[in-house]
RNA sequence: GCGGGCGUGGCGAAACUGGUAGACGCAAGAGACUUAAAAUCUCUCGGCCUUUGGCUGUGCGGGUUCGAUCCCCGCCGCCCGCACCA
């Protein structure tokens, strides 16, 4: 009877060749039944997979997997995030070509994913590099370039003057280039610009209809748009005190009601007047340059002291034209917020009230809170900015903030100032257009031509791709496109022309804002097939990290509207579904300390108890090493496991079944030898146990049992069976991990019975049948494990062709309940009864009870409280 | 500073969002089998006590309720976003 161990380095390979041959995991557009579509976030190909990436493609598996057996037609493709700065750095590094690296990851990237047994359409599988991709991206911008959806503007970027090149605000680190070390420099490149911006409202409005997403990320995006109701106000320039021709300075405030309490206006560094009149006085010139360094790095700006410089500009108050306010230029006003203008209201606002303290500007407390005295109410150190009651304010006095708002907002409307009115309620948003453009060699190219004659000319759709060029060195700083002797040359499409292309490339994060509906008919030789892409999309269930709640799915979002626009897709939204799952997490081990500190790897370790502690040694020499605290897998850190280690040792099945367990699928989860272990020690257990009893259930036919000794086994797999159903609903893999646990658990002793040759036929049927609905239960999660125990016990055809088993309501429903009975909301007693059991007969039932009467001691009850196949409270 | 989340055994966590707190797993301990070890199996496992029982216990302090891990008020401690947004 002994059966051999379960072998997943045999197993699993045999698996996953058979599931290939038959092609069970390739989807058929035309498949008539419900479409699921079950997405994780394509990885970027670094050349190894890590634990992260296994958690967030086991879990996608589970559901894809539990779909299809549900009889969904499901698309779960799989692609590459293949552009960006990587490649470019180990093609400076090593000398070797950003294609070929990245294929080569590709490749072995590839293969791990396989191992991992992942139920993918590998028909469909494309990377972003790839030109059969990116022509069509660019066919998309062209597109959207006629549709007014892409601009061109001046805009700041983080120049490297020593590697001549632009960087990203990650590679800035304290103000210097993160490779050459170099102070970073703003520079102002024209780039090219998405209109996301146009789309603020509806990004905004639409998150409501986004209810299988997390409620965090949906708060995260709304606080990005930052919506905000205000006005623009104009203030006219008192004459003489400005350069001449400028007359007015307009701002933008959401408080209109504090208008009184205004005592000076303060315009960003980068105002067009600031410039203007910087260009005439070098002392503001030099303030306004500090400005702009001090905005370059990121640190402190949370003790930056609130600073400024008066312009000598005087202007008019709005509501009282014999009022005049200084205008300074200060270093907390930003230009790409509101109109980079803004008036201060010392007593309603910390910053303002900051700068009027240094500057000795008048604080005239304007609001009090209801509840606050007219005549005592002043502001100190601390602006009140809450609603209240308006003081100090002239015919506003009395009214409430939101009152006074309206009155000043009416009244500004309806003033004129020149021939405009002199405000007008404005909405503005935080969210800005999508720069992006970037100087550099591994993106997709922007096709557009720029011809001395004609402007900006896009590349024309039959002349589309505008391949990469091949041959390109990066031995010297800068944009290889830029110095490639023949690739920028081109003829101008309108006049013919000499005219230079586009070297700038895109944002990779272009890249992935529409991989999702290419997957949708990636063979397609437009974009999108329309009615494909109508089909699968939305993804119904969209799998991956929080640190993409904002950007990338805001871009998506964004990019699946100006492809409605533009006719490539007829969906708005593009994710119905959305997970983000916790992060793999591991022990830290080290040596030393201070900065001699050195950090071990997990695989150099081994860990003993010894009086309840646990202690790790050096494999090595034996030398203890320090425990630390639990973070996330990093290199520097080096508590990394390898998948591929995990894997050759103990197999897919072992790691996936892992990463399900234990913790919530949200929250990060605690990688461990021991837990690793534990679960290796359930396949092995769930694999003997099925594989000794195979023999004796051959000739029966799984039948669930309704009667005798047999009927708790069957009712056992039917609860499990309808409770793990909706745990994977949910995505709760860990539940249903644990309700797995207890099947097992349930069926160990049967059988084991079953084994022995002890067991009835109609024991044996339903034993059958209860192990079946076993291994249907796990397949998801271990899919080559339940491949295998179901060819053993001879229940035909490919398991991961088998339809969803289904549970019977007669089984799941007890005719008997067990009721905890309370006495003052104590248990003190438990009640078998009838499930239909009348409040009345369970009343008397629980009275009757030893326990009860004991307790109760001849003392009446007061009341009893019977809540429904509940509980029972007996209050006395 | 603003916004959000989370605190349950030695550990990861469950508990049908008001109804038996600690399912399931890990770790630990005891036992069985074995020449021995591994594997496997059985049992114990929040705390305290006078142990066939009792008291207590979900970060701390109050409240609502027949009944609170869950709802309300006030603290404490961690974590994560955004960060001068006018």
């Amino acid at each position: 009877m002994a059966t051999e161990r379960y072998n997943p380095r045999d197993a699993e390979p045999r698996w996953q060749q058979k599931w290939n041959e038959e092609r069970v995991f390739e989807t058929d557009n035309n498949d008539p039944r419900d479409k699921y579509y079950v997405l994780e976030m394509f990885p970027y190909p670094s050349g190894r997979i890590h634990m992260g990436h296994v958690r967030n493609y086991a879990m996608g598996d589970v559901v894809a997997r539990y779909k299809r057996a549900r009889g969904c037609n499901v698309l779960h493709p799989m692609g590459w995030d293949a552009f960006g700065m990587p490649a470019e750095n180990a093609a400076m590094e090593r000398g070797v070509h950003p294609a070929a690296w990245t294929y080569q990851n590709i490749a072995s990237m590839k293969a791990q994913l396989k191992a991992m047994g992942l139920s993918l359409d590998w028909s469909r599988e494309f990377a972003t590099c790839d030109v059969a991709y990116y022509q069509h991206q660019q066919h998309l911008f062209v597109d959207f370039l006629e549709k007014g959806l892409v601009y061109r503007k001046q805009s700041k970027v983080n120049w490297d003057p020593v590697d001549n090149t632009v960087l990203a605000n990650e590679q800035v680190i304290d103000g210097r280039g993160w490779r050459s070390g170099a102070l970073v420099e703003q520079r102002e490149l024209t780039q090219w610009f998405f209109k996301i911006t146009d789309f603020s409202q509806d990004l905004l409005d639409a998150l409501d209809t986004l209810d299988q997403w997390p409620e965090k990320v949906r708060l995260m995006q709304k606080n990005w748009i930052g919506r905000s109701e205000g006005m623009a106000v104009r203030w006219a320039i008192v004459p003489g005190t400005a350069p001449s021709g400028e007359s007015e300075v307009t701002v933008y405030t959401t408080r209109p009601d504090t208008l009184f309490g205004a005592s000076f206006l303060a315009i960003s560094a980068d105002h067009p007047l600031a410039r203007e009149i910087a260009a005439k006085n070098p002392a503001i010139e030099a303030f306004c340059e500090e400005c702009r360094r001090a905005g370059t790095s990121l640190a402190a700006l949370e003790t930056a002291e609130k600073k400024g410089i008066d312009t000598g500009i005087k202007v008019q108050h709005p509501l009282d034209p014999t009022w005049e306010l200084p205008v300074y230029v200060a270093n907390f006003v930003l230009m790409d917020y509101g109109t980079g203008a803004i008036f201060g209201c010392p007593s309603g606002d910390q910053r303002d009230l900051d700068f009027a303290r240094r500057y000795n500007l008048p604080v005239v407390p304007v609001v009090m809170p209801t509840d606050g005295d007219a005549d005592t109410f002043s502001v100190g150190d601390v602006a009140y900015d809450g609603d209240g009651v308006m003081i100090n304010s002239r015919f506003l006095d009395g009214k409430t903030t939101t009152e006074a708002f309206d009155i000043v907002a009416d009244r500004l409307t309806a003033t004129a100032l020149g021939n405009q009115p002199q405000g007008e309620r404005k909405v503005n948003f935080r969210l800005r257009d999508w720069g992006i453009s970037r100087q550099r060699y591994w993106g997709c190219p922007i096709p557009v031509i720029h011809c001395e004659d004609c402007g900006v000319v896009p590349v024309p759709k039959k002349d589309l791709p505008v391949k990469l060029p091949e041959d390109v060195t990066f031995d010297q700083p800068g944009n290889p496109l830029d110095r490639h002797p023949t690739w920028r040359h081109v003829a101008c499409p309108h006049c013919g022309k000499d005219a230079r292309r586009e070297t700038d490339t895109m944002d990779t994060f272009v890249d992935s804002s529409w991989y999702f509906t290419r997957f949708t008919a990636p063979w397609e030789q437009v974009p999108t097939d329309v009615r494909a892409a109508n089909h699968w999309l939305p993804v119904d269930q969209y799998i991956g990290g929080i640190e993409h709640a904002i950007l990338h799915l805001l871009y998506s979002r964004f990019f699946t509207r100006a492809m409605r626009e533009t006719g490539h897709v007829d969906v708005k939204e593009p994710f119905k579904g959305l997970f983000t799952q916790g992060m793999v997490v591991h022990e830290t081990y080290s040596r030393g300390a201070g900065m001699s500190r050195e950090w071990v790897a997990p695989a150099d370790i081994r860990i003993e108890e010894q009086d309840g502690k646990r202690r790790a040694y050096l494999l090595s020499n034996s030398e203890e090493i320090s425990i630390g605290s639990i973070e996330k897998m990093s290199k520097s850190k080096k508590n990394v496991v390898d998948p591929d280690d995990i894997i050759a040792s103990y197999g897919a099945d072992t790691a996936r079944f892992f990463v399900l367990s234990d913790s919530p699928p949200e929250r990060d989860v605690i990688w461990s030898e021991a837990g690793v272990e534990g679960a290796h020690r359930f396949t092995q257990r769930l694999w003997r146990l099925v594989s000794e009893a195979a023999e004796n259930l051959g000739d029966v036919q799984a039948t669930p049992a309704k009667e005798g000794d047999a009927l708790a086994i069957s009712q056992i797999a039917h609860k499990t069976l309808k409770a793990v159903q909706n745990d994977y609903d949910k995505l709760w893999f860990n539940k249903a991990v644990a309700r797995i646990y207890e099947l097992v658990n349930a069926l160990a002793a049967p059988l084991s019975n079953v084994a022995a040759g002890k067991a009835s036929d109609d024991y044996r049927a339903a034993v059958k049948d209860a192990t079946e609905i076993l291994i249907q239960l796990v397949a998801p999660m271990t899919p080559h494990l339940a491949e295998e125990c179901w060819a053993t016990l001879g229940s035909g055809g490919m398991l991961a062709k088998q339809p969803w088993p289904t549970f019977e309501d007669s089984l799941v429903t007890e005719n008997d309940v067990v009721l905890p009975v309370q006495i003052n909301g104590k248990k003190r007693a438990e009640l078998t009864i009838s499930r239909d059991a009348d409040q009345n007969a369970v009343s008397e039932a629980a009275l009757a009870l030893d326990e009860v009467k004991k307790v109760l001691n001849g003392q009446a009850p007061k009341k009893i409280i019977v809540v429904p196949q509940r509980i029972v409270n007996i209050v006395v």
